[in-house]
DNA sequence: AATGAATGAGCCTTCATTCAT
DNA sequence: TATGAATGAAGGCTCATTCAT
């Protein structure tokens, strides 16, 4: 019984995504929801209840878990790695969620709301490629001055390609040639 | 008494913009810009005839016209120019409509209108940067392979920047420390 | 001084009548007479209070007086008379005002009004008709068993023509049809 | 369920009826019909989007379909069903919608609406009278000389007689008595 | 007289949310 | 659990009418 509630909040879910995907957030409403599941207005409410917490369910269930795990590689490597895992999260359409997540940000933000997950975002990142980075400028195999600074300049051209594929779209060469540009500029040529 | 008009117009769009500045965009109602201007509901309706006509209005007079007109400058002098007015625009709080801005964009773009603003917006700067590495590169100035790459790979990390205003506030000392971070990786060291 | 405000007063009189022979009298509002007349929505109410009073006034402009002065022809002359006028009332479109008409007397009726305006008109015709017809019946140029119902029945039969004119239209021709259909029943032929 | 909707539907329906018989078409609001019915304002749009669309099933419901089948019978007898028809549709007060029918068509008709509706209710009452009279006319059963003129010149009466009950009121023995005349005309004396 | 900005009542419509079944 | 009818708050919009200038 449990197990079929959970097939059918997880039907929701999935179905909502491509509400979401197609409508962003403030313009779909329970509604929308609803029909698109093809169940009743009562039924959804057992599940949820609201649009928001559907939305924050879907975001959650995307959430690729920022690879940590880049020990045990050397930093180029490990540099390399780290960025491919941004390539993906900026190339990925997820059901193309990102437009209706900076929307639903931006909107919450407006309204008051910390905008910790932008920070928080930002930070968790720029404190792994700075550590990356240091490990490289130390061993030799990087070269950079200010590993830190280096890093928040790195993350935020990240963020600025992000907008960039959610919006007006960029493509994977584009993406690859600005990963490259930037690798050209911290590897150490022999 | 079209001057009286313009009179008022202009002060329910100062209004109106401390409103969107404090709720965003989406959560603002007639009945809200109505209230904080103390007019009556038909009254407005005489001026504007949607919260999305009074927000785009807003927007037009904050519009930084952005500046094309370095002719006459050395390529050096260009670029630190052009980057400056960047700065500008990405710490003026103008209100502090710019996360208002986002939201907005966001918003039309989810609900399917092209997202021509932020491509347009990019371009037209990245046009004008490339412009000023390639001369500044034939003259010795600067120095950059692909001038064009380096300049939407700049205007990324601007976007990028912007967003961090936007969201969880960036100091202008931060600022200023990746517009140099840039600019060393551009000018000719003697 | 009091003359100019009565060419005024005609001006959006005739004006009016345009936008009520196109919309219909519901559909119009003090706006749209406003607009047409290209004066101030001040300026019309120093003239009329409502639309209603506007409408009424260009109906009393074109009330018809029905030709009463039959007096002095032969009933046989009288009746080609009377049946002329109203075919005249049938065909004329005067700036197109029947179908308005008729909305605002079913508007009013369906209100409450009394319908004094289609019995009153009814009445009035009937009453001449009648009379044309004794007399013509007395001296022997027309032939009627019961002048009164004749009458009343000839009258149903233009009040559908006239709903047909100012609905489906009808050509000149066919009221000429009908008008001759009827006379043909009363002449008597010799 | 769907039953119990229906029900409600119907109620809708019928209390609706009484709200066009008492105040017209134009005149009634959604607020006008949700009060009259007792019902929230959101559950009357569960069941309809527009008085206008309420006010057509409330038509719906009272077309009497014209009697077509009058085969089978002389001509003498189809006529006298065939005018019994429409007597009994002028005299009809089907809870006294005809005014608001009238006033519905008029606006409709005001506001550019092709009027179809007139011309074809007349046209196919012509055509089916004008088959009578032709039988009629051939059996020797009735006499007419030009049979489409007098059924549409008898249609033209019946209109006007409608018109009349809708309005001033017309007795049961009045539009007995134009019938009785109109068959007078018609029927071959022995 | 004339203007047209301003008012506010009133209607329309949508939506999140509840609740009897 | 599931249904979907029902509610009522909330926002959008229009229009007749007034009034300071």
């Amino acid at each position: 019984m449990s197990d079929k509630a959970a097939r059918k909040k997880q039907y929701i879910l999935d179905t909502a995504r491509t509400v979401f995907a197609k409508k962003g957030f403030k313009n779909v409403t329970m509604k929308d929801i609803v029909e698109a599941c093809d169940i009743s207005r009562g039924g959804l409410y057992i599940y949820f209840d609201s649009t928001e917490s559907i939305f924050l369910e879907c975001l959650k269930q995307s959430d690729t878990s920022v690879a940590d795990p880049l020990k045990g590689h050397s930093a180029g490597d490990a540099l390399v790695m780290f960025l491919n895992e941004l390539k993906k999260e900026i190339l990925t359409k997820d059901n193309d969620l990102s437009a209706a997540v900076y929307e639903y940000l931006f909107l919450k933000y407006s309204d008051g709301a910390s905008s910790d997950y932008f920070k928080e975002r930002y930070d968790a990142k720029v404190n792994i490629l700075t550590g990356i980075l240091e490990e490289g400028s130390e061993s030799g195999d990087l070269y950079c001055e200010d590993c830190a600074l280096t890093a928040r300049n790195i993350m935020y051209t990240m963020e600025g390609l992000k907008i960039g594929a959610a919006t007006f779209g960029v493509t994977e060469k584009e993406v690859d040639m600005h990963l490259l540009y930037i690798l050209s500029g911290l590897i150490v040529e022999e």
